[in-house]
DNA sequence: CTCGATTTTTGAATCTGGTTCAAAATTCGC
DNA sequence: GCGAATTTTGAACCAGATTCAAAAATCGAG
């Protein structure tokens, strides 16, 4: 029976449709002007009928998190097929997320906002697990890299799991991600560029890790050369920084 | 004229009442239930009085937060009294974000939402520029430290400004309580003790400044080791992890 | 101490915007 | 082509934040 088939292509696609207005609209009036009838009306339908894709506002917003966070996805995939040494493919990692929000400048916001608790909380169980599940690439990934690492003698997870190692840099990344979102907390301190910071940190920590080859984090020019690099090598169609 | 400065002080009393209240009624309720008729209610005061302090419920919900934010200074002090190597005092400083974590659990959740833009962007100019302003010691400290390290010998800038320098630390420190505080984050992948990790990841990164004294961080026992003793001597008076 | 002016407090009324659900429209199988 | 089942609709509902005119308290001069 293909109607059903049909159906459920429709379905989706009207979701997609629903978010893409959501998204436009944050664009356009903010997150904070963000309403569920204004969606509905941008998407000619009623109120009644967004509700059928999503049973609250939260359930939306963690949705549309969900639905930029593919992007992400995608940008790392590249990074996994670069042929590179692992130390290097690491640091691609980063520079893909830093990609990633340049690409997305608003994604930061919403998720930030859609992991409060108030809004993950009020969103469906299903809603949730499919946003941790869109997040689930990312660590294999990561994970993918530093096993390779490993095997190749770049590294040693001295009674570390992957990810757990993993996590180090994760945290570093979000931890600037949050900083530099907060309107004006870097103003008061006189902080040059927060991410070319960041990178210089990860190479700090990468040989904190003893992740072969060393690198002179001390050394700008080369920091910047390195991620430079990785740009062009793994995203030379997108607009580098 | 005393008159105006007692009314002052009521003024200040009452908004502590006020915040008191409020945080009695998060710990009772959760964030998700949280109204400002209950919070005015359950101080024998009207509604109207309540938005006489508070130009909106963002505006108290960033009051909050900065509130909490006080006793962290007060932990943060301590390390910064305490004497001993630079290194330490730093790894101190952690420490002491994670003793605030554990003394106020709930502190987290609400910070969390008080900077997302739609609360953050909502709440009164004068309140953000009190909640700027209440972090700042913090910054301070982390800095003094890193500038005593300087001196001593122990580390060297390499063209970091101190605060840049601590960025790295504070980035990681803030990172890993983003993703302890998304449930149901961890339990995909089987991560043990994430701020044990924490600690091990800040001694990495430390190596990696070439901060000295250098420290093993594989050597769980020593890590441990090393978080107990800092309880112990400048925590001693409060419960330690 | 008294009285009018000023400030503060009050809480019912207002307003906003998310959510529901009975009726209308559409689709489906026969 | 027709009645049952499904989907869509949007006006009504509702929760809860915010306002503001009236009431109460405080003040200060005489």
């Amino acid at each position: 029976m293909g109607t059903r088939e049909r159906r459920q292509r429709q379905v989706a696609e009207r979701e997609h449709l629903f978010l893409g207005a959501a998204r436009e609209l944050i664009r356009q009036d903010g997150l904070l002007n963000l309403q569920m009838a204004r969606i509905a009306e941008k998407c000619d339908y009623a109120v009644g009928t967004l509700y059928q894709h999503f049973g609250s506002k939260e359930d939306l917003l963690v949705a549309l998190a969900t639905d930029n966070a593919q992007h992400r996805v995608e940008l790392f995939r590249r990074v996994d097929e670069w042929k590179a040494p692992t130390r290097d493919r690491m640091m691609g990692i980063a520079v893909a997320d830093l990609m990633f929000v340049q690409l997305y400048p608003e994604h930061f916001r919403l998720a930030q906002l859609a992991f409060t608790e108030i809004v993950w909380g009020a969103a469906s169980p299903e809603r949730r697990r499919l946003a941790l599940e869109s997040g689930e690439p990312l660590g294999r990934i990561c994970d993918g890299i530093i096993e390779e690492a490993v095997r190749r003698g770049d590294l040693k997870l001295r009674g570390l799991k992957p990810t757990e190692l993993g996590l180090g840099p994760w945290a570093m990344t979000i931890g600037t991600h949050s900083i530099v979102h907060v309107e004006g907390i870097l103003e008061q301190g006189q902080i040059g560029d927060p991410y070319r910071l960041l990178m210089r940190h990860l190479h700090c920590l990468l040989n904190g890790f003893d992740w072969q080859p060393l690198f002179d984090p001390a050394d700008d020019a080369a920091v910047d050369r390195k991620t430079k690099q990785i740009c062009n090598e793994v995203f030379n169609d997108i607009a580098c920084n």
